[in-house]
DNA sequence: CACGGAAGCTAACATGCATCAGTAGACGGT
DNA sequence: ACCGTCTACTGATGCATGTTAGCTTCCGTG
């Protein structure tokens, strides 16, 4: 992948809706590229930002901390800026942190700021994407409400899939990710041992095997119905009013 | 309570923010006063609204409905506006509903856009509201991965207390709401007897005495710890960034 | 090749919560 | 005054999940 200025890596979920000039300035905001490591903490909770992130490879985790446990209250795949709201909020509540290996881009506040005065489509898009990431946190607040463990992650590789789907890149019979049994129990709020568990039913129910963070199956559609899956949250099919010419 | 333009009832969490005209520049985008009853909805998930919707006095809730369940994932308070993502967005992805008899107001989107297009101040803290209700979502994402039945409810109970607070409206010792068992248990994915016995667990332990929604408590810190409340993502202490003239 | 650590896995027991069944009180409508 | 409905409450039972303890498999590294 080459960088900078190549069309294919950014904004991955506003693609469809941005001409070619928005998504070459959008690319034209990330003045560096940088690499993390499995767990590297790359935004904590408290500091102040001066630049945001955008991640071009890789898979993040949102975590709060409280004690010594860990929580994950969000995901993110490529294309996602991960802490907009580190531009408008003083500081940050959570942690952003490295699931695997990933690549990211930085962006300064300063040419944010710039985006923001002169190109009034890009900031639709990006206060969009700060909407969608709420929309996403409500649809988890359901899933933690309603389902058991194995439903949870079920909908969890089901919510991915969606999201890989509409950046182009999701596979058909398989979803490849980092993620330990630990980082799906800290994602569903049940214990290490209960996530092998739900896994494990996941597997005797033959809707799909989990195998280090891998999941394969045969079946999207069994899967996505066993997770009570709908994927409307996700705003996929153009969502924004760029249509009507607001603002 | 006067209206319009009474200067007391408008953009609750966002009074110290913003200098005096600013907020009677937000009062005048409401052009229509409205009231409803308990369990009324005000926007449907799905539909297309052309206004947006302020709360002025008692609660709503965000739900999703799935089946014959209905999971409430969120809480509003006076001063709050309810659907601006439905400005941005096509269409909602859950309901707003009245808890208990509500006033509000009613914004066009058509002045909206202009209040977005000339007054850059007001233009962020729009956005910035939208990017508390997100913090709010992740707090209540933790809140569901960590906490039993009985600190969900204090949580709950600790969360309102402070926005009242932030609002000038918080009383010492206690906080009156129309919630039934049945909305505790919504909110907290639990059943209904199930929060009963939460309900009756708070009491047994001195902590607070929940009765027809309404919590009566002598020792609002000993609730705080118990159900392990940190305010800081309510961002109380002047999270935006107006003093740096961002934008 | 040996070793150690991390992740995955299993069993046994304890607790949180759901479910089913039922009672009692508050309230509105007739 | 009566009735039905909604809310609050209680007990009994079973499933979901937590906890503790150990074991195995994989993999990087000395």
């Amino acid at each position: 992948m080459e960088f900078p200025n190549t069309g294919d890596f950014l904004a991955g979920r506003l693609r469809d809706k941005l001409g070619q000039d928005d998504l070459e300035y959008i690319e034209s905001l990330v003045v560096e590229r940088r690499e993390a490591e499995t767990g590297e903490v790359l935004l904590s909770r408290g500091a102040i930002a001066d630049t945001s992130t955008i991640l071009i490879s890789g898979y993040m985790f949102r975590t709060i901390q409280s004690g010594n446990q860990r929580f994950i209250v969000g995901l993110h795949v490529p294309g996602d800026f991960v802490d907009l709201h580190g531009f408008a909020l003083k500081r940050l509540d959570h942690n952003v942190v490295a699931a695997g290996p990933v690549v990211y881009g930085v962006a300064p506040h300063e040419k944010l700021r710039e985006a923001l005065e002169e190109r009034p489509r890009v900031a639709r898009a990006l206060w969009f994407a700060t909407l969608l990431d709420a929309a996403i946190h409500r649809k988890w607040i359901q899933m933690l409400e309603q389902l058991d463990a194995p439903r949870r992650i079920a909908h969890i590789y089901c919510e991915l899939h969606r999201r890989f789907e509409l950046i182009g890149q999701a596979n058909a019979r398989s979803l490849r990710t980092p993620f330990t049994q630990i980082d799906l129990a800290d994602m569903c709020g049940v214990s290490a041992i209960h996530a092998n568990r739900a896994v494990g039913k996941l597997r005797e129910l033959g809707l799909g095997e989990i195998r280090r963070g891998d999941l394969y199956t045969s079946d999207w559609d069994a899967l996505r119905e066993y997770a009570q899956f709908e994927p409307d949250y996700l705003y996929g099919d153009g969502p924004l009013r760029f249509d009507q010419d607001w603002l």
